[in-house]
DNA sequence: AAGTGGTGTTCAGTATATTGAAAAAAGAGT
DNA sequence: ACTCTTTTTTCAATATACTGAACACCACTT
């Protein structure tokens, strides 16, 4: 069965409409910071003068196409119109000798995280040893993942979806990993590559 | 005098609006995918089913702030919902004496991209090698982006936002790169880190 | 066959998004 | 102060977003 949605915090009257606000506000300053009159937003968008008026003074909420337009006319994506402040800055160390993450380690391969372990996961960093022999097999990731990975030891095989590749040293490769994937160590001796998951 | 609009592509009738019903599309997608009926959906978002309906079927354009709420009944981000179709599946390699992906090489440090050029950029690869006392210092990236670092051979000093950690071979890092940044070798010997560049 | 429940669409009514024109407000120049 | 221009807001009308209820269809059970 599938899985039932999630006890949606957007269902609250609060926060998507509190989204929605903040973009037309946003809206706002982005006309200000560029000294543009409503005019001049309105010829390059295509939206009224009146409804711009209204949607930055948080009288109306804009349909999507309306704010894909206003997006497109002030030069930023959708995404950066969307975006929230930045969370704190902060530079966090993982050290060689850390064993919390350790992520596996058996016969056939070593894998240590170097991406910190709370941060939110679309995008993580590995660092992955394979034994002469050794096999990674992955089940297919969510769809639109992909993996960079560059080999800084030995020689390996890549497979994704019915392709395989031979890599050497330094050598690096792309890939699809929302299907089933493998990373094989055919050689004698142990290899070590690292390996960026990007969760899309 | 300000900077006039760039004469706007989301002007024209087809992209705001063609960017809006893929995103309707998609909702049914996501729907299906999850095997959701359009009562789960809406019980989830609070939006009413036909409207939901007429969304689907591109009859109506919904506001953003109804979007939020569908969005996070799906448990995606706007951003999710708003991007494209990831492209074709392939392993794509590139080898280690292709010079076509050195990206800087001069007295301070040598940069190599491990990841396709073509890509959408939201996340790169580089392996990055620093002379004795070389720096790589970065101007900051678009607001949000970060940086993970690991230290492949050496010791370097990294920088962001007044901040400053010292690494050693193996360690790793996560910072802020939307502030100004740096990557130094305060040693005697080559240093040499592959780093991961995420742009959000 | 009849009844029940689930799913998606249609319908009719209400709310609000969106417009162009007019009015009001603000700014610049003499 | 006055005049003119630019900018923003208001207004009234039209279009459409959004709703809840009804309808249509399907699958399953008795």
């Amino acid at each position: 069965m599938a899985k039932e949605p999630r006890n949606s915090p957007t269902h609250s009257t609060g926060s998507a409409e509190d989204v929605s606000r903040s973009v037309c506000r946003r809206i706002r300053e982005l006309r200000k910071d560029r000294k543009w009159s409503l005019d001049t937003l309105s010829r390059a968008s295509g939206v009224s003068r009146s409804m711009l008026s209204q949607i930055e003074r948080e009288l109306a909420n804009p349909t999507l196409a309306v704010t894909v337009r206003i997006a497109g006319a002030l030069g930023i994506s959708m995404a950066e119109l969307l975006e929230q402040m930045p969370s704190s800055p902060m530079i966090e160390v993982i050290r060689a000798e850390d064993h919390s993450h350790i992520f596996r380690s058996d016969k056939d391969c070593r894998i240590r995280t170097l991406s910190p372990l709370h941060l939110e996961k679309d995008v993580e960093f590995y660092e992955v040893t394979l034994t002469p022999g050794g096999i990674l097999e992955s089940a297919p990731h969510f769809e639109g993942t992909r993996e960079f990975l560059t080999v800084q030891k030995g020689r390996v095989q890549v497979i994704s979806d019915g392709e395989t590749e031979e890599l050497n040293r330094a050598d690096s490769a792309s890939y699809r990993a929302d299907v089933t994937h493998q990373i094989r160590n055919p050689g004698r001796s142990e290899a070590v590559v690292f390996l960026v998951v990007i969760y899309q």
